[in-house]
DNA sequence: CCCTTAATGAGAATGATCCTCATGTTCAGA
DNA sequence: TCTGAACATGAGGATCATTCTCATTAAGGG
């Protein structure tokens, strides 16, 4: 947990505030350079670290693999809907989800179900950036 | 696409019909040497690649972000109940998922959307065995 | 103001995955 | 069956994200 306040992690928690696309950590730590923040990748990557540990910041994976973040309205379980152009995100309701869920686990002899989903697509603007060029 | 049969491919087709896990290309790799297959990782790599594009294998992302492997039986679009544990997987199908992600999609103003789910939990005989431990 | 101790950062270490390119192998055609 | 062009392989290096090390810095309670 975090136990110090400094100057780094104010401006992370700023960043991902203004930030509401799903960014990787080399990404948001361009951002932070950019706006003046003086501050180290490796501090990056802990500060999102601890956020994420704590359920602060919502983590999902780039289909290469990459860990990409945003800071979530909601604290609650959620999923989203991600624009795999510009990362821009909506979270959305899985309608009974969970409990499908439990009960799939449940049948095949599985305990401690953790469910995973999301979906992907192209946005508004970016299909209409694309339709221009 | 595969143009040419070789020994080396041939080897990670059978691996493949045997282990019904999802695995790592690196242990895919080691197993095929435990078998006696003189294999480059490199190879594996490249193989289990092009079987992923051919739709021949599922790709799916442990949570530090390594790409596991699995030949399934249906070719159609399903999901996967995974154990964290060993690795062990079902298919199972998601109700109404497929027309659900479209029709949130579109709400949304998103084209072209693609999803992703997976369940994981601890499959009945690990289960078992973390408990004799 | 001053320690104690958590936090930082530069760079090295790790680890998965991909690339290079010289060499080996497949297989269609002769 | 023999051959050669083109595809495939492999060893090791290159990349790239992420983590670790450890000496230095700086919160913030007392």
């Amino acid at each position: 947990m975090i136990q110090r306040m400094t100057r780094q992690r104010s401006a992370v928690a700023e960043l991902l505030a203004d930030v509401d696309d799903f960014r990787s950590a080399q990404q948001l730590h361009e951002l932070l350079r950019g706006r003046g923040n003086e501050i180290g990748l490796a501090t990056v990557y802990r500060t999102l670290q601890t956020l994420a540990d704590a359920g602060e910041v919502d983590v999902l994976r780039a289909e290469d693999g990459e860990a990409l973040y945003r800071r979530c309205s909601r604290r609650e379980h959620h999923h989203h809907l991600v624009c795999r152009r510009c990362g821009t995100a909506e979270e959305i309701d899985g309608p009974g989800v969970e409990a499908w869920a439990e009960a799939v686990g449940a049948a095949h002899g599985f305990s401690d179900i953790v469910h995973t989903m999301e979906l992907s697509g192209i946005c508004a603007s970016c299909a209409a950036e694309a339709g221009d060029a």
